[in-house]
DNA sequence: AGATTCTGTTTTATTATTCGGAACATTCAT
DNA sequence: ATGAATGTTCCGAATAATAAAACAGAATCT
C-alpha cells in the first residue's frame, strides 16, 4: 500500500472565489510592490475583481498597501511558521543548518518532503540565494534521493508514476532502474551525492535526519561548486560532518 | 503628515468568501492536525462549508491532508518568504541574529514594524519559544521603542491614538508623555531597554538597524531573565555588542 | 494653465456561486 | 452485526461575486 501523496488532481470543484484570491496572491508574491492595474494586467481578472480581492486581503492584514503599491504582508509568516514548527525536529534542524554552514563555510540546507516534492525549510548561505519555501523534484536532489531511499518500493514506484523523472540537467536520473540502484547505494553508504543532477556545476551531499523514534524527519545537505567539491571532500569529509549534525538533532530531540 | 499605518478599519465589504477561507485557515493554524468535524466545531460555519473550503485549499496545495487530519502546508512558506526577503537587510539580519545569539548565549531577535505592530522576523533561542511571525505592541518591546524613537512626533501621536498604550505588565509605559521622554532617552543613548514591560521577569536591550542609506530597517534585540540581565550587562556590555551587529548588517548591505 | 491619460474607486444589474440542510456513504468501535 | 461516529454528495434558495461602465483624482504632457 503506497502512501497517498502527490497532488490529488481533484477536479476544479470547491470554492472558485478562493482560487481567485490565491491566484492574485501568488501573482502578487511573484511581482512584489505592484499596483492594482499592474496586477490586473498580470492576471486574467478584471480590475474591479482584483480591487475587491486585494482590499479584502489588506483588511485582513495579509496584504500591505503602501503608497498605492501592494506587498505580501508578514501575517503569512505566522501561518507558515506553523508548518515549520509542526515537528520539533524542524526547529532543531534550523540551528544545525546554521552551524553546519558556518563550520564548513558552505551553503547548507534542510529539506523536507511534501506532496512528493522537496521543500527547502532551512538554509544557510549567501544573501542572494533565497530558496526557502521553494519546491524541487526529489530525484534531482541529494536530499531528495535520501528521502526516496527511505521509502519502500511501492511508494517509490508511485512517486515515479505520479511525479515522473524529468531531466533537470544532463545528469539527472531519469531511469527508474538507475534510480533504484542509486537508492540502494545510498542505503548502503548512509549518504547521497548529487553530481550536477540538479544544476550544472553544482555538487552536493545529503544525509537523512531521524527522530529518536527512527522516523525520517528530512534531509540535511551541503552543496557547492564542482571545483571545490572534490571526490574526497564529498565522499570522506562531508558525510561525516553531516552525520554528526543529523545525530545532534536526534539527541536534541531525545534529551532536549 | 503622519504615515498611513495601522489597520484601515474598513467596513466588512469585499469578498466575504475569502474572509471565510482565512478564518478557517487561521483556525487550522491554531489547532494543527485536526479533522473536518473538529474544525467545524471550532468555527461558526457548517460542515459542508468547511469541507468545501478545505478541499479547495488542499487542491491548491496550501493545506495538507494526511489520514483525515489537516495541516497547514509548506506552500505558505513560499509566500511568507517573499515578505521576509523583500528587503535585502532582512536576510542579512538573519545571520546577525544567529551570531548574536551564539556569541552571547542569549535569545536574540530581529523585529520589524508592520501596521503599527512589532513582528518577530528572525530569532535565535531555545527549541520551545517559537515567536517568529508573532505580533506584539510596539510600546511594550525594547525593539518596538527603538522603532518608535525613529518616528516623528506626529507619527508617534497617530500610533498612540490608533494602537493605544495598553498595559501588558505593571511596568508597561501607558502614558504618552512618559513614552515621549523614554523615546528621547533612547535617541540619546542609541539603544532601548525593557524592564519587564512586556513580561514579568524579562529584560531586554535593542538597537536600531539602518540601511546604508540610513533608512530604518528594524531592530535587533537580546532578552533574558532579570536575574542574569543586570544593569551592567544591559547598559554596558549588550548595547555595544548589538551596535556591532547592527553595523555589520549595514556594511554587508553596502559592500557585501 | 488646460487637456489628456493614466490611475483607484464606486455603482449597478445580472449572473454565477456559495450556502445550509439533509441524505448518503464510509469507517470505526463495540 | 449494530450503532455512532465520521467524510462526502446533492440540491434548491439565497446570497454574494462579477463585469462593465461611470466617476474621481492624480499625474503627465503640451
Amino acid at each position: 500500500m503506497s502512501r497517498d501523496r502527490g497532488r490529488g488532481k481533484r477536479d476544479d470543484a470547491g470554492v472558485s472565489t478562493t482560487r481567485k484570491t490565491f491566484a492574485i496572491l501568488e501573482t502578487l508574491a511573484d511581482a512584489d510592490g505592484v499596483t492594482i492595474t499592474e496586477l490586473t494586467r498580470r492576471t486574467e481578472f478584471t480590475k474591479s475583481t482584483v480591487y475587491r480581492h486585494l482590499t479584502t486581503l489588506v483588511d485582513l492584514g495579509y496584504v500591505i498597501e503602501r503608497d498605492g503599491a501592494y506587498d505580501i504582508g508578514f501575517r503569512f509568516l505566522e501561518i507558515s511558521e506553523q508548518a515549520r514548527t509542526r515537528r520539533r525536529g524542524y526547529t532543531a534542524a534550523k540551528r544545525s543548518v546554521f552551524e553546519l554552514g558556518k563550520e564548513t563555510d558552505e551553503r547548507a540546507v534542510f529539506i523536507v518532503e511534501e506532496e512528493y516534492e522537496g521543500v527547502y525549510v532551512h538554509r544557510y548561505g549567501s544573501l542572494s540565494d533565497t530558496m526557502i519555501g521553494k519546491r524541487r523534484p526529489l530525484h534531482s536532489l541529494a536530499s531528495g534521493k535520501v528521502i526516496l531511499s527511505e521509502w519502500d518500493d511501492d511508494t517509490v514506484a508511485d512517486f515515479v508514476a505520479t511525479a515522473g523523472l524529468d531531466a533537470i540537467t544532463d545528469n539527472t536520473i531519469t531511469d527508474p532502474d538507475t534510480l533504484a540502484a542509486e537508492l540502494e547505494q545510498i542505503r548502503d553508504r548512509g549518504y547521497a551525492v548529487n553530481n550536477e543532477e540538479h544544476m550544472d556545476g553544482l555538487r552536493s551531499v545529503a544525509v537523512p535526519v531521524y527522530t529518536p523514534a527512527d522516523d525520517l524527519l528530512g534531509a540535511l545537505s551541503v552543496f557547492g561548486p564542482t571545483s571545490r567539491f572534490t571526490d574526497e571532500y564529498v565522499h570522506d569529509d562531508l558525510p561525516n560532518r553531516l552525520r554528526d549534525k543529523a545525530g545532534e538533532i536526534r539527541v536534541t530531540l531525545a534529551y532536549g
